[in-house]
Formats: C-alpha cells, sequence, structure tokens
DNA sequence: AAATCTAGCGCG
DNA sequence: AAAGCGCGCTAGATTT
C-alpha cells in the first residue's frame, strides 16, 4: 500500500491504495495521515521528506515507512537531479513549512509518473535488490534525520558555560578576548617581540614568527609544532582556545542550543540543540547538517551534552568500519578473517603483514585515501600482497576515476563525472602540442580525481551501511518505545535517536531500557551487514556505551 | 558596506 | 616530482 503526499496550494493531495485520491486542506494533514497510518502503515511516497515530515512530526504524527523521490532521483538519474522543480531546497534561515519550495507545479500525476519511472529505473537496472535496499535506507534515513532534529541532542547550558569559563576565564564583554585568551596573547606577543600583533591575523602572525627568526611558511599547527622555541607552547594553546571560542563559545550556546521550557528546577539548564541534518547531503552519500557545525563537536565540549534526569545515552560507533567495508565488497577473506576479531589493525599484525598496529592503521588509511608517500607509500606493497582482492577493489577505482570513468558504490550510488574543466584539461594534455606544464598539471588532475573514486566506492559503501544500521535501529526502537510512556521530557516519544555522525549514533533512553537500547544497536549492525553483503563472513563490531553524559563515551 | 575568498581546524 | 578522502564553520583578507 502506497500513499504519494502532494503538497499544493493551500491544499494537499493524497493518492494511491487505501485512500484513492483525496484533496484536503493542508491542516487536515496530520490527523488523516495519522489515521492511515495507524490502519494501513503504508508506504508513504513523499516528494521530499525535508519539507513535508516536519510538519507532521511538529503535530505528533510519525511514520514507519516512506520512500524520499527526491532521494531516490538523485541516485538515479545523477545528471538531472537539480534540474528545476526537484530542485534540493534552498537553505532556508527559518524553519520550513508545509508549502515552502516545494516546487507547487509537481502535481499528483507528476509524483505519480517519476514515481513510476523510479521503478522501471530501479527494475531495470543491473542489481534492483541492491537500488531497492539503497533507496528504503536513504528514505528512512530521512525520516530519522527529521526526527532527530526536531527531537534535538540533549544539551545542559550550565555544564557548557562552566566549561569554557573553566578553560577560557568568565564570559567577556563582546569585542572583548576571555582573560586567558588575553593572556595567552600577551605571552605571544612578547616571545617574537611583536607588541601590536594580532594573533588571530594569519598574515600578521607568519610575518612576526619570521621576523623572530623561525623557519616557517604557514601557522598550521603541525608545522608550528615540529619547532622548538618559546612562543611555540603558548601560540598552539592561544590557537586552540581561540578555536573552541570562535566554533563553540557562548555565542554558539545562545544561537544553537534553546533551552527546555519548564525543566530548569533541579539546578541545571538542559536544552536542546536541533541541527538541521542534510541527508546525502555529502557527494558519497554520508549526511551533512546545516547550522551549528553538528558534526564537528569538539570532544571537549561534549561534557555538556548531558541526558535528562533518569535517562542514558546509549552511545555507539561502529569500529574500523571502512576496512570491514572494503574487505566485504572485495570478497577479501583474508582481510575478513584479520577482522575477525574487535581490532582489525591488530589483526594484519597478527597475520604477519605489518609489525605494528601503527604501521597497519597507516597502511590502511593509506590504501583508503591513496597515500603513495611517506611510511604508507613504503608500506603499500605488503598491502597488496596480502590482500590482493581488497586492494584491488580501491586500485581498480583509482584508475577508472584517473580515466574519467564513472564508479559506484556497492549499493549503487554513482560517482559525480568530473567537472567540464577537468575533460577539457585532459583533451589537451593529450594533443601533440600540448605543452609541459599542461601534460604535468593534467596528470596531476586525474591522479587528484582517481584518489577521490579509490575513496568514493568505500566511503560510499560505509555510508550506506551506515544508513542501514540507522534505519533498522530506527525500527526497534520504534518497536521498544511502542505502547510505553516514560517519565521525563521526552516521554512520549520513548527511546529515540538523538544524534548519528557517519558511523556513530547516540539514542537518548530512559535508564531501565538502555541495555535494551544497546542490544538492539548491536542487533541492528547484524542486520546492517547481513543486508550489504549476505553471508560473506565479515563482522561489523559496535563499541556501545551507556553513559550520563556524551565525554564519557570514549 | 556587502559579498566573496582563504587559511585554518574541528569532526568522521 | 608529487606527496591521504570527505565535510562546515569562523575570522580575517580581499574584492566589488
Amino acid at each position: 500500500m502506497e500513499v504519494v503526499v502532494t503538497p499544493r496550494g493551500e491544499q494537499v493531495v493524497l493518492d494511491g491504495e487505501p485512500c484513492g485520491r483525496e484533496t484536503l486542506p493542508f491542516e487536515a494533514l496530520p490527523g488523516r495521515v495519522r489515521d492511515l497510518e495507524t490502519e494501513h502503515a503504508p508506504r508513504w511516497v513523499l516528494s521530499d521528506t525535508a519539507r513535508v515530515y516536519p510538519q507532521l512530526v511538529t503535530a505528533g504524527v510519525r511514520i514507519a515507512r516512506s520512500h524520499d523521490l527526491r532521494l531516490a532521483r538523485a541516485v538515479l538519474d545523477p545528471g538531472h537531479a537539480s534540474d528545476g522543480a526537484w530542485d534540493a531546497p534552498a537553505h532556508e534561515t527559518r524553519e520550513p513549512t508545509l508549502l515552502d519550495g516545494l516546487a507547487p507545479e509537481l502535481t499528483a500525476d507528476d509524483l505519480l509518473a517519476e514515481h513510476r519511472r523510479q521503478r522501471a529505473a530501479v527494475a531495470d537496472s543491473p542489481a534492483p535488490g541492491r537500488l531497492r535496499l539503497l533507496l528504503a535506507a536513504e528514505s528512512a534515513g530521512a525520516l530519522a534525520a527529521t526526527e532527530m532534529s526536531h527531537d534535538g541532542l540533549p544539551w545542559d547550558r550550565a555544564v557548557h558555560d562552566q566549561v569554557l569559563t573553566d578553560l577560557l576565564g568568565p564570559r567577556p564583554h563582546p569585542g572583548t578576548r576571555p582573560r586567558v585568551l588575553e593572556a595567552l596573547a600577551a605571552q605571544v606577543r612578547d616571545r617574537v617581540s611583536a607588541p601590536s600583533l594580532n594573533p588571530d591575523s594569519a598574515p600578521e602572525l607568519l610575518r612576526a614568527l619570521q621576523s623572530a627568526g623561525l623557519e616557517v611558511d604557514s601557522t598550521r599547527k603541525h608545522e608550528l609544532q615540529r619547532l622548538d622555541h618559546p612562543v611555540i607552547a603558548p601560540l598552539l594553546e592561544y590557537k586552540r582556545l581561540a578555536r573552541l571560542l570562535a566554533a563553540n563559545g557562548w555565542t554558539w550556546l545562545d544561537e544553537w542550543v534553546r533551552p527546555l521550557p519548564g525543566t530548569a528546577a533541579d539546578g541545571r539548564a538542559p536544552g536542546r540543540f536541533h541541527p538541521e541534518y542534510v541527508v546525502s547531503g555529502v557527494v558519497t552519500g554520508r549526511w551533512a547538517t546545516s547550522g551549528g557545525g553538528a558534526l564537528q563537536l569538539p570532544k571537549q565540549i561534549r561534557r555538556a551534552v548531558v541526558a535528562d534526569a533518569g535517562w542514558r545515552f546509549v552511545v555507539a560507533d561502529a569500529a574500523q568500519l571502512e576496512p570491514r567495508v572494503l574487505a566485504a565488497m572485495a570478497g577479501d577473506e583474508a582481510m575478513a578473517s584479520a577482522a575477525r576479531g574487535s581490532d582489525l589493525y591488530q589483526g594484519l599484525v597478527d597475520q604477519g603483514v605489518v609489525d605494528t598496529r601503527a604501521h597497519a592503521k597507516v597502511a590502511m588509511l593509506g590504501a583508503l585515501y591513496g597515500s603513495t608517500s611517506g611510511e604508507a607509500g613504503r608500506l603499500m606493497p605488503r598491502l597488496m600482497r596480502a590482500y590482493p582482492r581488497a586492494t584491488g577493489v580501491v586500485e581498480e577505482a583509482a584508475r577508472d576515476g584517473e580515466r574519467g570513468t564513472p564508479v559506484r558504490t556497492w549499493l549503487g550510488r554513482p560517482s559525480p563525472a568530473p567537472p567540464p574543466a577537468w575533460h577539457e584539461a585532459q583533451r589537451r594534455a593529450g594533443q601533440e602540442d600540448a605543452e609541459a606544464g599542461e601534460v604535468r598539471r593534467a596528470r596531476q588532475a586525474a591522479r587528484d580525481w582517481g584518489r577521490f573514486t579509490r575513496n568514493f566506492v568505500v566511503q560510499g559503501t560505509a555510508a550506506e551501511w551506515a544508513s542501514c544500521w540507522l534505519a533498522d535501529l530506527r525500527g526497534r526502537l520504534r518497536s521498544l518505545g511502542a505502547g510505553r510512556t516514560w517519565s521525563g521530557p521526552d516521554g512520549r516519544i520513548g527511546p529515540h535517536l538523538v544524534f548519528f555522525l557517519h558511523d556513530e549514533v547516540v539514542v537518548h533512553t530512559p535508564a531501565d531500557v538502555a541495555d535494551e537500547v544497546a542490544e538492539a544497536v548491536r542487533a541492528a549492525a547484524g542486520t546492517a551487514g547481513q543486508l550489504l553483503f549476505g553471508t560473506f563472513p565479515v563482522e561489523f563490531p559496535v563499541e556501545v556505551s551507556v553513559v550520563e553524559t556524551y565525554a564519557d563515551a570514549d
């Protein structure tokens, strides 16, 4: 049973089984969806989850299954995905409404036709089952993303303020540096004899360092770390704290964490951080976020992520996901067997491929990213000898990329084509009268694109595993919470996802079912592995902890 | 003054 | 000789 939801003007058209074509005022949508969901649990075919679903969730209506036409279109027809009416919504500063940007020219018939086209495209593809899985997982992910944005990540404003105060000193007046930062700046100025230096200005800082006799040509942390000079320690500390202040300081707190109404009685200052997730916002299929830098929450500040009283976080991350995914997609039994334990890198050492765990990690990441120099480059031949199938997969993807040939993830997401300028550069370099510089630059560009496609197949397939994990977990949590109510501000919804970070999930849950949630997280990981790779014997262990603050998960 | 670019750093 | 992937965000620098 499927129902297509088409908001138009001030109305909503529902079309499909079991309701037939039905036009109703959009205020009536949540109630009607709730009724149909309860009675028939249809698959909801949505033009764009990010546009339609927030209205439902805000009205207290959540659905189990969906198909997101916009996300599917981007996978099935990448060249035309951003055409006209199907454009991804431009970023907006206010909350989207049901009617905003929904391309009102798209009628119910348009959506039904698009849906038919997509079904045919899937059926005609070389691997329909894989594509169906990808689209189902992405669509479920989009539901989870909307729900997570709505529910928010529990955030304790008082703890955040305390962390900042401990590290920086009390909150300063606008336009002035916090005490600790000002003291460090003074120390830096003193030690390079530059009394008016603004250490936030990279050019000024670079000139000052050079004048003081330091051999640097950038102000990057890694370059500074190599130097032995009294200014280095205070400067690195300054940069660390200045970064924290700029990215996640008091201004961020005020802008992004909304206080939770009526719950400040126990001396805490509970709130919620509501990032907007952009499903498949990264070319590889990973999620992006917009606003608040949710995917870059520094470890330092995770202490402020505090569960509600009587609730816990179940934090889980998939250990060494990308190498495991590579072993599975390559059908590399040897690498899968190295991955049998919980530490794949130690497995490489135990198989005698490399001598230390650190070398194993450098070599593995080098293979995934295309390192050719240094330690990684030296270790690569051993890796290729030990795991010819796994390394063969990424090498082939790299060769394809260098030729400009698209590659695909395991479930079938295509990589983008290189830009026109890239093709043009390759064409010119191939001509007889090409200049040496042109040829060199074209080769460079080809290798760069090869590293991109090399990583694309692995990062993209890992994102697919993670989508399946998230989607299956969402279903399990819905079952776990069904028919029960819980104490606390999120009591109505029970255990729920609050954060997703590439290979890591956080569930906010009543403490008494935290162990059940932990088990659900593990079980979902098992399901994800089977959905993608069937019976191929590669394990995807997840490290799970039950904590009161996110900072305790590491 | 506003818009756009760049360097740098946080995360995976 | 070059030299490891993908992002978002900020302040300062540069351009309009």
